[in-house]
RNA sequence: GCGGAUGUAGUUCAAUGGUAGAACUUCAGCCUUCCAAGCUGACUACGUGGGUUCGAUUCCCAUCAUCCGCUCCA
């Protein structure tokens, strides 16, 4: 795909519902983006799809709700407050920006780890060992700027620094100070896990594509508590039952996926060991879910923090250990955007006549069924037939224009099923079902429509 | 944030130092019995704020937003 029919996907999606600028009339806000009507019901339908195979079917899962606004010493604690920025520089010379703390890493061939350093230390090392720009050699840097990606704001209505709250940058870390509550009242064995669906925010430096990388969004997070060293690797258990999940609502295709092993240098610091799910987005690929191996980093370091105990007893073999948990971290609006993506299709239907047909899957298309009067003297009957379906699922009532042009309007929306009702109706008690993907036709009863279509759009 | 580019109806494009046209879309009416028909009509734009000028959408400045790099990662 090239640059090109990325825009006007980005087109496609602005132009029919799914994704508007946020704030618009007043001039945007940057890399805001409100879902639309028709974006709403697909992430929706991803989140469902995804509680319903992480949680509710699995034997070993259970969901969580927890604040966005968390005790700032949770952000102590988790690394977040110290280790979630980054010493920026730029180098005034050819204008490209660096970190401070991987240029000397690199300089130094890694014998150097400036972990825990100051920025004056980090400057102070960079001058003292004439350490220049990778890209033009320049020894002309501006200053260390440090820059936390957390969202700061005050809780309570002084603004004052003892009232600092952070929003979260994941959704992780209720799930880890919830562990004990959850183990308990659940009455959980090891191995379980915990998942949740929820916002984070994250004050990217670049944010950019579209929704790919925006600073608040929604992610879907799991961390899943096991024992260490046991039988089954569940790292590469969940690795797998990821890259499945998706297939089974991207029709089974895998040609834009791919696993891609993170190196050591580049694991995040609660990591021992990362692997992406990468998407061969319309702008190259890019990382669509991060399944990390955090040890028991977390529980250690709330443990440590809080003085509560995170350990767990076994109940078999009476051993006590801090569980290591494996975390499968997946957003919203990435998911969005591959099976948008996956979903565009321009086809070309006789000469000059082209649709736009967005072939979701059943499960996941915003609109499941679209029922069209061929005439509007068929109203009635028509309206009827929605308001039996629309309790079911989403439907869409669409009367005005000739049939094909509302067919159209269906396929560019990916709405799997259209429902005339025509002059024969009244007579056969029949109506016809009209199938996005194949074009094809079929005449059923209109007693078995609702269920015709419901088992259809089954995850 | 830094560097580069861009900014005219919902979309795609025009024109112009004297306040803007079209196509498609949308809506209404006529017509229309299964794949973008036709006819009639309607709505809708110079991103925002300054400056230069008798007058700016057009020139200048700032700002906002978008795109591409640096960077980052769900």
């Amino acid at each position: 795909m090239t640059e090109k029919t990325f825009e006007k996907i980005v087109n496609h999606a602005k132009n029919s519902g799914f994704v508007f600028q946020g704030s618009e009339i007043y001039g945007g806000l940057s890399n805001t983006w409100d879902f639309g009507p028709l974006g709403v019901e697909l992430k929706n339908n991803i989140k469902n799809a995804w509680w319903k195979k992480f949680i509710q079917e699995s034997p070993y899962n259970v969901g969580l709700q927890s604040a966005i606004l968390m005790n700032p010493k949770v952000w102590e604690a988790s690394g977040h407050l110290s280790g979630f920025s980054d010493p920026l520089m730029d180098c005034k010379q050819c204008k490209t920006r660096h970190r401070a703390d991987h240029l000397i890493e690199e300089f130094t061939e890694g014998k150097v780890s400036p972990e825990g350093w100051s920025k004056d230390e980090m400057m102070q090392y960079i001058k003292d060992n004439h350490i220049g720009c990778p890209d033009c050699g320049a020894h002309d840097f501006t200053e260390i700027r440090q820059f936390n990606l957390m969202f700061k704001t005050f809780q309570g209505i002084l603004e004052d620094t003892k009232n600092t709250v952070y929003l979260r940058p994941e959704t992780a870390q209720g799930m880890f100070v919830n562990f004990k509550n959850i183990q308990r009242t659940m009455r959980k064995k090891l191995p379980f896990g915990i998942g949740q669906i929820g916002k984070s925010f994250r004050n990217e430096i670049t944010p950019g594509n579209f929704i790919f990388r925006v600073r608040e969004f929604e992610q879907m997070e799991m961390e899943f508590f096991c024992k260490p060293g046991t039988d089954l690797d569940w790292y590469a258990y969940w690795k797998e039952f990821c890259m499945n999940w998706i297939l089974s609502l991207n029709g089974g295709s895998d040609v834009n996926l791919r696993y891609r092993e993170h190196a050591k240098e580049e694991l995040s610091f609660y990591s021992v060991g990362t692997c992406d799910i990468e998407y061969n987005y319309p702008f190259g690929w890019g990382e669509l879910w991060g399944i990390a191996d955090r040890t028991n980093y977390d529980l250690s370091k709330h443990m440590e923090h809080s003085k509560t105990s995170m350990e767990y007893l076994d109940p078999t073999t009476n051993e006590k250990y801090i569980p290591y948990c494996v975390e499968p971290a997946v957003g919203v609006e990435r998911l969005f955007l591959m099976f948008f993506c996956e979903a565009y299709d321009e086809e070309e239907i006789g000469e000059n006549d082209t649709r736009i047909v967005m072939h979701f899957t059943p499960a996941l298309a915003p609109v499941k069924a679209a029922i069209l009067p061929l005439s509007k003297q068929l109203s009635e009957k028509a309206t009827e037939l929605f308001a039996e379906l629309a309790p079911e699922f989403t439907c869409d009532f669409d009367e005005s224009g000739s049939i094909g042009k509302r067919y159209r309007r269906q396929d560019a929306i990916g709405t799997p099923f259209c429902i005339t009702v025509d002059f024969e109706t009244e007579n056969d008690g029949c109506v016809t079902i009209r199938h996005r993907d194949s074009m094809e036709q079929e005449r059923i009863p209109l007693t078995e429509v609702k269920e015709f279509i419901s088992k259809a759009i089954k995850f």
